[in-house]
Order: structure tokens, then sequence, then C-alpha cells
DNA sequence: TCAATATGTGAGTTATTACTCATGTTTTGG
DNA sequence: CCAAAACATGAGTAATAACTCACATATTGA
């Protein structure tokens, strides 16, 4: 019939709330989504993103789409749940270095945090990439703006804390900094952590105008 | 998500010169390159990878698909190619920048392709962004990768010349450490080009274990 | 002038894939 | 034990977009 033609007009003209799926009250259903998401994590290593679409995603965890469309509502929201778990790791990682050289120097302190770094992007590089990628390419969910908030924070309460002049603009600075050379090295296959951590740090205290510990 | 919409890394592993499409000879067929080249431009920097679609991109260009793949075999070609427009004009500013300092000191040798490289990106970041994204999840064409290896050069051939210890790898992350420092500065609306420099070197310049010029 | 060649057209073909829904199965609370 | 709620299924639908092709127009060179 004609007016099937005319259904996309009627649909959806008031904005969607991003659709509240149900969330997983049964332990089976938490199995479910833990396996899509580590099978997600598995194809966007092997394949690539191309190879990243919700029927290859199911099929690899086992579950039928219409399970996977149960728990995410739609293809993006399962990145973006990898990603926010990925930036929640990051920040207790930079907290917990943060909490434990809370009396050391400035130096000190950034070594932690740069090692933090590296350790977390270290496991699986591919992807880490990938998900830094797409984290940029995405709009945030609320939660996921929260935690990069938060992870700036740290480094901009560190930096205060030791008198550091434009806190603000160096935390930037500095973030960018670690993740532009820790990626390039982790992603040209670099194997010598403690070697990656020192060529950071010379940066780092370079660019605060400090010495070399 | 607009990396399903990217045949990138999955086709033609092995084959395929990617380039069997003629090359414009009348200066109606380059005026039609042009258009489609900046059409490109226009629309990823407004729509992102999303929006970025042959037929999106021919409408815009003012032209019909058809034309469009007379001169780019794939879509893919299309972004390749203004990767490797941008690589060339970034060599071009280098190669300048170190021959007009061939006898001064490694710092204002540095300084002048930090500065080259930040006015590279300057002009328009977002589409610089998303081409240095694109880049990363594209095979490089023959000659990308060439010029990927002359930039690099550029530097690798300052810091030789200058007796710094470990060109090869320095080379890498001074390259790493910039283009990460510039392209987020530039993304976040930064406006004060030689304060961003001035932040830049001093990054630099401490990863070189030299003091401030 | 007039073929040969280069360039331009855009509706149509085709493959892909995000997402739905009618229906079936399992678990839970009372 | 039994309904209701939670969970699972996967063939099917519909939208999208890469790319083709048969045909039209413009330019060139002799």
């Amino acid at each position: 019939m004609f007016w099937t033609r005319f259904a996309m007009l009627l649909k959806d003209v008031t904005q969607a709330p991003v659709n509240p799926r149900k969330k997983p009250r049964q332990a089976r259903a938490q199995a479910t989504v833990d396996a899509i998401l580590q099978a997600s994590a598995h194809i966007l290593v092997r394949q690539g993103f191309d190879g990243f679409n919700t029927n290859a995603v199911a099929e690899r965890a086992g579950v039928s789409v219409g399970s996977l469309y149960q728990y995410f509502p739609n293809k993006d929201a399962i990145i973006a749940e990898m990603v926010r778990a990925k930036r929640s790791r990051l920040l207790t990682g930079l907290q917990a270095a943060e909490a434990a050289h809370e009396d050391a120097g400035l130096s000190e302190v950034l070594a932690a945090l740069v090692a933090a770094t590296i350790a977390h992007q270290e496991g699986w590089p591919q992807l880490s990439q990938a998900l830094d990628r797409a984290a940029a390419l995405m709009p945030l969910s609320e939660e996921g703006a929260e935690l990069t908030a938060a992870i700036l924070g740290v480094l901009h309460r560190v930096l205060r804390h030791h008198d550091v002049a434009d806190a603000e603009v160096a935390s930037l600075d500095l973030l960018a900094l670690c993740r532009g050379m820790i990626d390039a090295a982790l992603l040209r296959g670099e194997q010598d952590m403690d070697l990656l951590q020192a060529r950071v740090m010379r940066a780092v205290l370079g660019y605060l105008g400090l010495r070399a510990m």
C-alpha cells in the first residue's frame, strides 16, 4: 500500500530517551551480557571495526541477536559500555597511584600515574586503541563524560597540590602528551615498558620545568 | 557507525593496485576531482564519517556518482587521496623549515619544525583529526607510506645531525608527542599558537634533555 | 568537419546489516 | 504447583549505501 512509504514520517518525532533496555536480573542474563562484551572485544581486535556487527557479535557470543538487543539498545551501546568500563578501570588505577604516593614529591607521583597509564594500555593495546578511537568519535554517555572529567581531575589535583602554575592547561597537555606517546609506542609493538616510562617521564618533567628524578 | 561503512581492513589484502581509475586529462575533469575532494572535506567535518557516503559527496560536489567513480575506484580512495595530499603538504612545510635553519642550533631547528607542524594542523583541525584517524585505520598506499617515512626522516635527520642518541626512537616519540598535544589543543579550540608552541617546546626539549632556549 | 576519445549522468542493482517481533523456554515468588 | 515475569530465539523487515551500466554530451586532434 502506498501509505507504508510514509510511515517513516510518523515515527519518533520526539527525541528518544536513549532506550532504557532492561538490566540483567538473573545470573544467566548477566552471563549473556558478559559473553556479548567478550565477543565484542574479540571481534574488534581480530577483525577490526569492519567485522564488528551485531549479528557477528551475537553469533560469537553464542546468543541470539534478540538477546543482544534486550540489553543493548543499539550497536553503539556495546562500544559505549566497553569504553565506560575501560575508563573506569583507568580511573581506579590512577586514584590508587595517587593515594599510594600522597606525601611523595611531584616527580614520584607523576611517575606512578604514568606507570598506571602504561599498565592500563598494555594488556590489549589493540583493543585499547580501538576503544580510544571509538570514544573520540562517539557522543559520550553522561557517565562516560563524568569518568573522563574524573581522570583529568586526578591529574589536575596532583598538579595543584604541588603548586604547578596553570594546572588546568598543564593537565590537559600532559594527558595528551602521554596518550600520544604511549599509544604510538604500543601500536608499533614496543615491549620494554620501563624504557617507555623513562622516555615519557623525560617529556613530562621537561614540560613542567623539572629535572629528571 | 562510521567504521562499518569502510572496506578498509578486510578487502583485497593481496591484490589490486588500488588505482585502476582514469586520471583527469581535461580541465573540467580536474575541476570535478577538486569538487569531490572539497565536498568530501566539508562533509567529513560537518557530518563526520557517518555522513560520508559517496552519494552525499557526489551531491554536494554537484556531480553524479558515476563521475565520482570515474576517478576514485572506491570510497576509501577519496580518503586516501586527502590523506596523501595532507601528508605531502606537511612534508613540504617541514623540509622548508629544515632548509631555512640548516646551520642553526638544535633547539632552533626543532622550534621551526614544531611551528610548521602547528601551522599545518591549524587551518582545519577537525579535518586534520578525521584524516589522521582514517589514516590509522587504512592500509596506506605506497605513496602514503613513503610520505610518512619522509616526514619521520626529516626529524630523524635533524636529530642525527645534532648527535642525538637514539635518534630513531626519539623521532618517533617526538612526532607522537607533538601530534598528541597539538591535536588536543586545537580540538579544544585553543587560539594562542605561540603559547601552544612554547608548551610543546618545553616537552620536546625536556625529552631531549636540553634546557629551554 | 567528424570520428575518436574523454567526460558526465543517475536510476537501478545488490549486498549488507541494524533492529523487531511473534513465539517459546526458564526462573521466581507466593 | 502455578502464574507471572524474566529470558531467549532467529527468521524476517527495512533502511542504507556502495557501485554499475547503458546512454548522453563535450572536447580534441587530424
